[in-house]
DNA sequence: ATGTATGCAAAACATTTGCACCTGG
DNA sequence: CCAGGTGCAAATGTTTTGCATACAT
């Protein structure tokens, strides 16, 4: 249960985070915005504060519950950490994102690291291309003007 | 010469272009941000305004000039662009930044996208490690408190 | 009770834009 | 001359913070 993460982050069990970790855990995107989280519960008629939505996001991520990624675009998506680890793809024209691992890559990035001296702790990798969603392909072609 | 690049890409030449230019050429670091390139153009006694720097870095960018990252901490780094595609190690102390390329990960790439049904059209991969620069080693047993 | 969390409003940032004035070609 | 460039200040959008109140334990 989600108060159990909670708890073992040392967090106090409040209805503000278990609607959050909720949300964040039934949504069909997984990858929200701060903003996004915050008209969601909103408009689940939620009260809570954008202040707080942050402020749970960043307690969150420092538990190591979510994290936090900044794909193009000015402002950073949280996503529950959930599993094992991978990276992410975007469609530049509809946002959809999609997930993927790869052993090679993963593989090459520490000899990467070793090589140049470095002691690998993290990394982000993300694709940006052309999805091919029915749904993007007809918004592109009605948005080209 | 940079008023070439400029005029190719069809940009008037002007001083604080020429100026930005040069110093995104002779910085020791390659990699700035706006708010650094405005004000080592200061102490260089250089009359500029920080708005003439975001929009110069825009066009730039627009005219494949320069390159712009989305490194952690909140502001973008610009990056001259000099010869073939890099991706970028960056220390999580220091923030020294290397270079690197790795065919092998830029084939996976193309394979991931082509197999999840994406035209890949850009990437960006950084990994973050602790870097053994004797600075940097140096810096980080002093903040230890 | 008591240390945390919360909501709100205000602040802090990085970045962008409106506008009147300059300037390169 | 005049489209494009510039500086400044004001606006923007996102995220953070101060503070008084409310709540979990």
């Amino acid at each position: 249960m989600e108060s159990q993460d909670l708890r073992n982050a040392g967090l106090k069990v409040t209805a503000p985070r278990l609607k959050m970790l909720e949300l964040l855990e039934k949504a069909d995107d997984r990858h929200l915005t701060a903003e996004g989280i915050y008209r969601l519960l909103l408009e689940a008629g939620e009260e809570i504060g954008l202040a707080t939505v942050y402020r749970a996001l960043a307690q969150f991520e420092a538990a190591g519950l979510v994290t936090r990624h900044h794909f193009e675009g000015g402002h950073a998506v949280y996503e529950l950490e959930r599993g094992p680890h991978h990276d992410h793809i975007v469609c530049i024209h509809c946002g959809r994102v999609e997930e993927f691992y790869d052993e090679v890559i993963e593989k090459r990035q520490r000899a990467i690291a070793e090589k140049l001296g470095f002691n690998l702790r993290d990394h982000t990798l993300t694709l940006y291309g052309e999805c091919s969603s029915p749904a993007c392909q007809a918004s592109r072609s009605k948005d080209r003007k």
